[in-house]
DNA sequence: ATTAAAACTTATCGCGCGTAAAAATTTTGT
DNA sequence: ACAAAATTTTTACGCGCGATAAGTTTTAAT
């Protein structure tokens, strides 16, 4: 451990033996000098666990190793989930990724911008609140700041957009629920919170027109991110008001679906695909939780994995090399059949 | 909109007709100039929207305004929730929350902590791992920053812990299931990763043998935080081999009942607290899916509000005016009676 | 109106590091 | 072994702001 404290890099540079420019050069990137040298830094790190100050640093870089994960709504698993993979594939880049949450309110979204601009990062991964999102906000910082778009668009904005292939969602699910009964009705939000499902309900009328069936579409009243209560709420509404004209009902996204699904057993509708079952469910997004879902909820899973390693891929090769690509980059879904339908 | 665009603030205190260092004091208290002076200034920030570069500022300040927020697994509902609580808090206090997760990983947990010490933090509000947790690299941490623990206690670190009642917790439930049906089993993980579960069940047993019953205990095999799934494998496993000897079971935590309701779902078994039910089910936390299970879960809710208050007013407490509070705030449970048990 | 207190200006230093240019040294290829 | 190339050292400046001291102006109090 250390014995002698050392406070600067010129201190460091001293007790290793070098001067303070090659020192400096050595954290900008260690394989910018000399393997021997190399090693005899990395000694002296082992015996003196020096860190260059991180203010230093950045003030006299004009761009930082820093990029910022801005995601809606972090109490949702499913933001969860794919802000920590995302977080994860920066920092294996050597970047300094921070995960920020919307906590689904558009001014605290535009602050958060505005801060993260002071912070001067390399870049920005975005997944906006998408319809309530301050867009002009949004705008203006994609103008000064390299931003890519994730899970929900801003047409327009932002170097690429990467998310899933919403209308594939759709048709895939309405396909496969067509073909194991009857065709379902479309449970969703009236005012949706994100873009995607307005995507989601036009995929499932062109899904079901294309299968010669008429579409039906049921909506819930009620704002904000808490899904579940709206779900269960207008979900029972509905289900008593008899708006659902088959027994089999497709929800906008899984949050949506897992309230609903409580509806039903309020209501005690046996839920499944089996001949004793009143009702069929399935949801959308393979949220983390509808694997627990009584019984397990069947739906079409987005492909995480893919989706985060494609953003931060697209925005390093644009900060680095300077290659736009695409402007938008959609990934298919993957139908995980569970008990619900 | 700034016409000039300004890069420092000697340029900024220019344009409003100050000196730097009035400026300078203003950005640090507002309230420490003149209220004319400060109507100058906020008149010229509104023109020329300049923000001092905040890494020239942290540099020369030996205490930055940050604060760290550390939870051990962001993609539990239950940590993002109390999370942003305490990120909110921190936030009308004038201060520059980050929250941080472990995603389980003691090495990340000890990494962050190294992070969190060169961004030089006002103060550190950490909910470790527990267990598995490098308790050495928590208490070198804790000697440098200031730092309070919640949710889950580190005996002797931290300025002070703030977190829930857990023998109380116990007490409360096991008593509420004794007046109301047969006394509960306690169903936990064999190598829970979080030490509150130890207090839960030792809290479970003393509530058990106060009114004479016999403590029984199940254990689930399995690591890491992939609770639901232990508890639905797990609690399979226990029910099929016959080892809940009634017809109660008490979960050391609501993730765990989640997935061993989802078990009693595959195996036929009707959970609820009416005649024709086959087994009663309560959870631990109130975690903020618990109302949305078939059927909704009985469980004791933390009390996310006054911990998350406790513990950012002893943080600022402490560093302002440098009193220390007690060793410990235990807040007590609250239960929630649904259908479930 | 007088005076002390409060607020502001001017001037100057230091923080820890990035960066650049020129000189000195070491390494590499042949 | 020798020149060329690569690396390191020396020297020096700048970044944007915090902090301080001494002098000047404004405000508040009697």
């Amino acid at each position: 451990m250390a014995v002698t404290k050392i406070k600067n890099m010129e201190e460091f540079a001293a007790v290793s033996g070098l001067s303070r420019p090659t020192v400096s050069k050595y954290f900008n990137d260690p394989n910018s000098v000399r393997p021997s040298t190399r090693a005899r830094i990395e000694a002296a790190l082992e015996e003196h666990d020096y860190r260059p100050n991180i203010y230093a640093i950045n003030q006299n870089r004009r761009l930082t190793k820093n990029i910022g994960i801005v995601v809606p709504y972090l109490a949702d698993p499913f933001f969860a989930e794919i802000g920590r993979n995302v977080e994860q594939r920066c920092l294996d880049a050597g970047f300094h990724p921070t995960v920020y949450s919307s906590h689904g309110d558009p001014e605290l979204e535009a602050e958060i911008l505005e801060s993260l601009r002071s912070l001067k990062p390399t870049g920005v991964l975005l997944a906006p609140l998408g319809r309530s999102s301050d867009r002009a906000a949004i705008e203006k910082f994609c103008k000064d700041v390299p931003t890519v778009l994730f899970d929900s668009a801003l047409p327009g904005l932002g170097l690429t957009f990467v998310g899933s292939d919403n209308p594939q969602f759709a048709r895939m699910i309405v396909d496969y629920l067509c073909r194991s009964g009857q065709p379902p009705c479309f449970f969703e939000m009236k005012t949706p919170a994100n873009p995607n499902a307005n995507r989601r309900r036009q995929g499932y009328i062109t899904a079901m027109e294309r299968l010669g069936h008429e579409p039906r579409i049921v909506q819930a009243e009620g704002e904000g991110w808490q899904f579940e209560e709206i779900g269960r709420k207008e979900g029972a509404r509905a289900l008593s008001a008899g708006e659902f004209t088959t027994n089999t009902v497709l929800c906008s996204n899984d949050r949506l679906a897992i309230g609903f699904l409580s509806a039903c057993y309020e209501m005690g509708l046996r839920v499944g695909r089996d001949e004793s079952a009143a009702i069929r469910v399935a949801g959308q997004d393979d949220h983390p939780f509808s694997r627990y879902t009584c019984p397990p909820l069947t739906t079409l899973a987005q492909d995480y994995d893919a989706i985060s390693r494609s953003a931060v891929e697209n925005l390093l090769s644009i900060v680095e090399s300077g290659e736009k690509s695409e402007n938008a980059i959609l990934f298919e879904g993957r139908l995980i059949m569970r008990d619900s339908a």
